[in-house]
RNA sequence: GGUCUCGUCGUCUAAUGGUUAGGACUCCAGGUUUUCAUCCUGGCAAUUGCGGGUUCGAGUCCCGCCGAGAUCACCA
């Protein structure tokens, strides 16, 4: 029992209410890594008790966007709504205490009591109205935490440092509803308690209610664990805080537009934290050695999408390439599957254009004339700055040269290739810039592709020649 | 409105009370025998929100102000 204590175990707890923003994934990452650092537990509760809120396929998404980025939960996940009884128990200890009562008024009838105070312009605390001969209490009617030790309270928390707050706040909270679920302000308490959590992590937006909860761990006779506010992401302009509202994406979006989990990892860990050297690129594990709580941010961050693509772009050049094939295999477009197509020949076309991703989803448009002949489209030739000071003879006959040079080279390696193109250099006295760009096109007719030598090596011999004859053809005959 | 929190280049950030306030992203320029990208070099960019105070010395400590945000649900 003692060393469940001693142990560190954290917990992430959504609601199951839709997608999950960079916000929630990002809290989710600091829990994680707050656990593992210290070699605790990471705890998943699925915070489910507003069934009006729930939305179906929630929960499977909360578990696939977790995996992804490579989170792994440690137990099964936690259901709320699967623990009532338990709820139900605790809160019979707070009635027998005198700390709870039922609340007897309707919805409507509390907030004419709001509306009044709003009138009189005074801040509306339900304690005001506290009913004085409340009814026995049972399910059917809300239970009510009864505040008896109106104070200001003072507390520390790992992040803010040490807060404190007055009795303004402190009300007769709802603890279970009229549908015999707890609310969040219960729930979150008894079941950090049951779990054996050390730290809680969570939103800047719950720091208000701190002395609520306060109040409600000393009634309940329990030791609070300690807290971690993790400041907020900010949405893209203004001071606001992310939201779904806001057009927050889903992180899973990120990931089927060829986002790295890698790079989400790294970045979010960058948003509010730093190591306190110069170092910015860790990976998940060098994460979880150098992560410390004590170098959280108290100030929000902006989400700046440029600087996870600038580290996407790291981690495409870092992973291996085996693996990258394997993140990279649902990316491909369809004419990467030809039938005449190997895993082998797409692995190798993804090592040659690797630097120039700047996600995985510019695969298909950047490869495309790896798997099937281009359209020829002489625009590309004539609009080419250096290019189109050249003749249409000139052009013909540099292909024609570059077609007789290469078929007769016999030891297709892009090193051989190289000797060869700039032996054709010296042969035709032009220089790399236009002979060069000239063949580049004439086989990919794409803005841009890789080192002219290697690409060649890589189509393959006959499909250079063929497309080299194609277009001085249509040179020939336009 | 009450309460609480925050405030260093456009953005993410560094700086035991002690350098010309450092780095990264973005942007710009140059370099690496074609293009695009990578990579390398350099550049632009913060009178540390404002005003006082303490101190030989303040981004850092204290006070005031301003600005921004959060919260005040039978939501979490």
């Amino acid at each position: 029992m003692n060393d469940e204590k001693t142990q560190v175990r954290t917990r992430f707890a959504p609601s199951p209410t839709g997608y999950m923003h960079v916000g929630g994934v990002r809290t989710a990452l600091f829990t994680y890594l707050i656990a593992k650092h210290l070699g605790g537990e990471f705890l998943l509760r699925i915070e489910d008790t507003d069934q009006s809120r729930y939305v179906e396929g929630a929960t499977e998404l909360i578990f696939d966007t977790l995996k992804w980025i490579g989170l792994d939960w440690d137990n099964e996940p936690v259901f709320q709504t699967s623990r009532k009884d338990i709820y139900l128990n605790y809160a019979q200890k707070l009635i027998a205490k005198g700390l709870a009562y039922a609340d007897p008024y309707t919805p409507e009838e509390v907030q004419k009591f709001r509306e009044a105070d709003s009138q009189n312009k005074r801040a509306f605390l339900y304690r005001n109205y506290r009913p004085a001969n409340p009814p026995k209490w049972q399910i059917g009617m809300p239970l009510r935490f009864k505040q008896t030790n109106i104070k200001r309270w003072d507390w520390h928390d790992e992040v803010m440092g040490d807060l404190s707050a007055g009795a303004e706040v402190l009300d007769d909270i709802i603890l279970i509803k009229k549908d015999g679920l707890p609310t969040y302000n219960f729930a979150h308490i008894v079941d950090d308690y049951k779990m054996g959590i050390t730290h809680i992590t969570r939103g800047q937006e719950y720091l208000p209610s701190t002395p609520n909860y306060l109040s409600i761990y000393e009634a309940l006779e329990i030791e609070r664990p300690k807290f971690v506010t993790i400041p907020h992401i900010l949405a893209p302009t203004g001071g606001k805080k992310l939201s779904k509202r806001d057009g927050a994406k889903s992180v899973t979006d990120y990931r089927d537009e060829g986002i790295l989990p890698e790079a989400m990892t790294n970045f979010l860990a960058f948003l509010g934290w730093n190591d306190g050297t110069e170092r910015e690129i860790f990976s998940l594990d060098d994460l979880i050695k150098s992560f410390d709580i004590s170098r959280i941010h108290n100030s929000g961050a902006r989400f700046d999408e440029q600087k996870l693509i600038w580290l996407n772009g790291q981690w495409l050049r870092k992973i291996d390439t085996e693996e990258l094939s394997k993140r990279a295999a649902i990316f491909w477009g369809s004419e990467a599957f030809d039938a005449a197509i190997s895993d082998n020949y797409r692995q190798q076309v993804l090592e040659l254009v690797r630097d120039r991703l700047k996600t995985l989803s510019d695969l298909p448009m950047m490869t495309a004339y790896f798997f099937k002949d281009p359209t020829i489209d002489l625009n590309l030739i004539q609009n080419d700055k250096k290019l189109s000071k050249l003749s249409q003879e000139t052009i013909a006959n540099y292909l024609q040269k570059a077609i007789l040079k290469l078929n007769a080279l016999e030891d297709w390696s892009a090193e051989n290739l190289q000797n060869s193109l700039n032996d054709l250099l010296i042969e035709l006295a032009e220089k790399p810039a236009v002979l060069f760009s000239l063949i580049r096109i004439a086989l990919s007719f794409a803005p841009f592709s890789p080192q002219l030598n290697q690409m060649m090596a890589l189509l393959g011999k006959d499909t250079v020649l063929a497309r080299l004859n194609k277009v001085a053809d249509a040179i020939e005959n336009n």
